[in-house]
DNA sequence: TTTCACTGCGTTATTATGACACAATGATAA
DNA sequence: TTATCATTGTGTCATAATAACGCAGTGAAA
């Protein structure tokens, strides 16, 4: 299908396949050379950027439109995602963005589905960032990381949406051991501290951080140390995924 | 207007009035007698009863809408509400109950945005029971309190909305002074403490929750005790609502 | 071979927490 | 009038958790 159609159809047809007034988007994080950092899309016709997003399958569990997104936008499968928030001010409406986007396209339409007012659900992805290719969509030019303290400007709420996920990814590092989904299999114990500090934006002691979450047990510690590194090898770990999980549901103790 | 005119405009016009696809469910707590309670509808012509619930107006908050939902069942303003989760399963839908509702008021109708799925977003409000004067709906026979731990059947899924909301209510006890909303204004150190003890459902030491609540520096104690009681007459205490704001910002250590 | 930045494994002082003791209170019963 | 007794207010102590810091080991680079 061309370009043109693909949009005119889903403009003009979307309504009989999605759910109305209710859009999905999605927070990506991935955390590459201690930077914490987000997926973002953007938009075609306009250069502003904008966080992947969709819209939920009549017969469809939020929940797999969520993943459903993250999967065309990273390649992505099986990866653990949560609902955060909706976002619902009357003023967050498309109304006027899509108009113009379809004008730039060069579409006329009198009446659109993608005109009415739209609730945000927002979900956050955690993601290991050396695995993710990332993939634009028919409506982007372009999909690309950025660090979270450089942000380019988005549209509507996106930036509120992408605030509200990371204050949350933070309050919930406190009590659940997230790093699990954000680092590669094996990863030192410098690189997973570095991880928390760059989510809680401070400086942790080296010391009393590798006390506390080997206390948690959650970690193994591999007889391999990284190769090729000045000064002294650190050792490897890797999450002993069993005692993880039992750490995510009893939401174990653990302040840094 | 008469009821089967009311049910009938709601059914074939309220998709003019409201966002379709999603509605907003409201779990309403209240704490009287040293028990936790909720209050629930129960459905006309069916017996079932069901949390107080709605839909948001076009150009309405979805907050607002929630507001305009509780202050309907319970004549409270200015209330404070959370949203905890949107609950999206497609089985979830409301089709088969919708129309049997109808063919039970002796309506018959083909079509109707009432059929279609609706994705429901979930509130927690807290109130002071004392000051709730618990009213029903057009749709409802009667709206009452339950103790959380004698429930009668719900329709849907609204079992498990509720259980979600006591879930999130319980873990926000352990770091956020929630007391302030469920207490009259003066309330006994005893009195606080059952509160506590009913939404965790364990006991706590006396004197450990006193030490700990006091150190939150949230209480002032009032120069009056309770009249009219056997034994020692326990103070009364009031919160110092400045304080108490600026420790559900910063989300205070308070483990109990 | 030395330097140096970093890692791994400790110690100590301070603070927070859980478990429990005891005197004070005031309605009720003797 | 006085004794009783369940309950409240305050305090103590042993233990656990936490923050702050020391020091030797390592291995690439100088």
């Amino acid at each position: 299908m061309s370009f043109e159609k693909e949009i005119t159809h889903h403009f003009s047809k979307g309504h009989e396949v999605y759910l109305r007034n209710i859009s999905v988007d999605c927070v990506i994080f991935g955390f590459h050379e201690n930077e914490l950092r987000v997926l973002l899309l953007q938009a075609k016709y306009a250069g502003i950027w904008a966080l992947p997003g969709g819209f939920i399958l009549k017969q469809e569990h939020m929940d797999e439109a969520a993943k459903r997104i993250l999967k065309n936008r990273t390649g992505l499968d099986d990866i653990y995602m949560q609902q955060f928030h909706v976002f619902s001010k009357p003023e967050r409406s498309t109304k006027e963005s899509n108009q113009q986007f379809l004008k730039n396209v060069g579409i006329e339409m009198k009446e659109s589905w993608m005109f009415e007012r739209f609730l945000s659900v927002g979900y956050t992805a955690l993601v290991d960032f050396t695995e993710v290719a990332p993939a634009a969509d028919v409506f982007s030019a372009a999909c690309e990381w950025f660090n979270i303290h450089t942000l380019p400007e988005m549209i509507l709420d996106h930036w509120e949406i992408l605030d509200t996920a990371l204050q949350q990814l933070q309050s919930n590092l406190n009590y659940h051991p997230i790093g699990y989904n954000l680092l590669p299999e094996k990863f030192t114990m410098p690189e997973l501290q570095k991880l928390y500090e760059t989510i809680l934006n401070r400086v942790l002691d080296r010391r009393n951080f590798q006390r506390k979450i080997v206390a948690t047990n959650i970690l193994k510690k591999l007889d391999e140390t990284k190769k090729g590194v000045a000064h002294k090898a650190p050792n490897y770990y890797k999450f002993d995924l069993k005692q993880y999980k039992k750490a995510l549901k009893t939401g174990m103790g653990f302040e840094l």
